[in-house]
DNA sequence: GTACTTGCAAAAGTTTTGCAAATTG
DNA sequence: CAATTTGCAAAACTTTTGCAAGTAC
């Protein structure tokens, strides 16, 4: 079974590395389909699946319910904010360290990190703390 | 709005605070109408959803979409093996620390960190061993 | 030209909701 | 007895699937 590549794979894949959203499935529908374009629900759903297990786009589960989808790579987690609802990236997280650690003392394998955390954004952090001195 | 205590609350509770395979909603259906009981669905929803707003029960967001409750409050996370699809506790982490860290270097605020690991289990990393050893 | 992919609509799940009856405090 | 909770069934969502038509290579 052959990889194609189609106008459809490739607006997706565009949409989703130029979002720094962390957009649902709708959302990405819909701005997938706010050009002139026209692809279905299910040819988003089919092939964000399809990226997901080849590794080219991270599955965000939030805890709301609602997948979300990063096309970001790069080594990060993610942070929902209670008081914005954002999601924000954290890169600075050293998790090859506590991979490491967690798999020595558990004597298992760490092939793939799921860390969500939530809490208030760096923001919404700030912004409380000037109406706090008020 | 005041809480009532109800049978179907109790039952709910209990049969999850002694279950440790961290089951999802039509699981739990299952075990609790498995007794002379008949606790609909709508009740079981109902309930999970308000044990998890207040505290009592911990929602864990599976790879594959499936929610899954546990009972055990004890800080740990989840490790959900590729192998043979359970889902193990991992008590040693230690959170806070990374947490604290986080913390500081981001100027965040942490409530709620979820973590899940997807990799081998420790049983299945023995048994792989062994088998590699022929 | 053949095999993969798309779009549509229908199907299959999962979760939420409205409401009358039952239960709690 | 007033207010909350339950069970049922319907509704609302989300995701998957079947299939004919379209596209890539």
């Amino acid at each position: 079974m052959k990889n194609r590549n189609t106008k459809q794979k490739a607006i997706i894949m565009n949409t989703l590395i130029n979002d720094k959203t962390h957009p649902t499935i709708s959302e990405l529908y819909a701005k997938v389909n706010k050009t002139e374009n026209s692809i279905g629900q299910a040819t988003i759903y089919r092939n964000i699946s399809k990226m997901v297990d080849e590794g080219q786009v991270r599955k965000i589960r939030t805890i709301d319910g609602v997948d979300r989808y990063d096309g970001d790579l790069r080594e990060h987690c993610h942070l929902i904010c209670q008081v914005c609802g954002r999601i924000i990236d954290i890169f600075d997280i050293n998790l090859p360290e506590i991979i490491i650690k967690l798999e020595a003392t558990n004597k298992i394998q760490i092939t793939n990190p799921h860390i969500l955390l939530e809490g208030i954004c760096h923001d919404c952090y700030i912004n409380r703390l000037g109406k706090e001195d008020k």
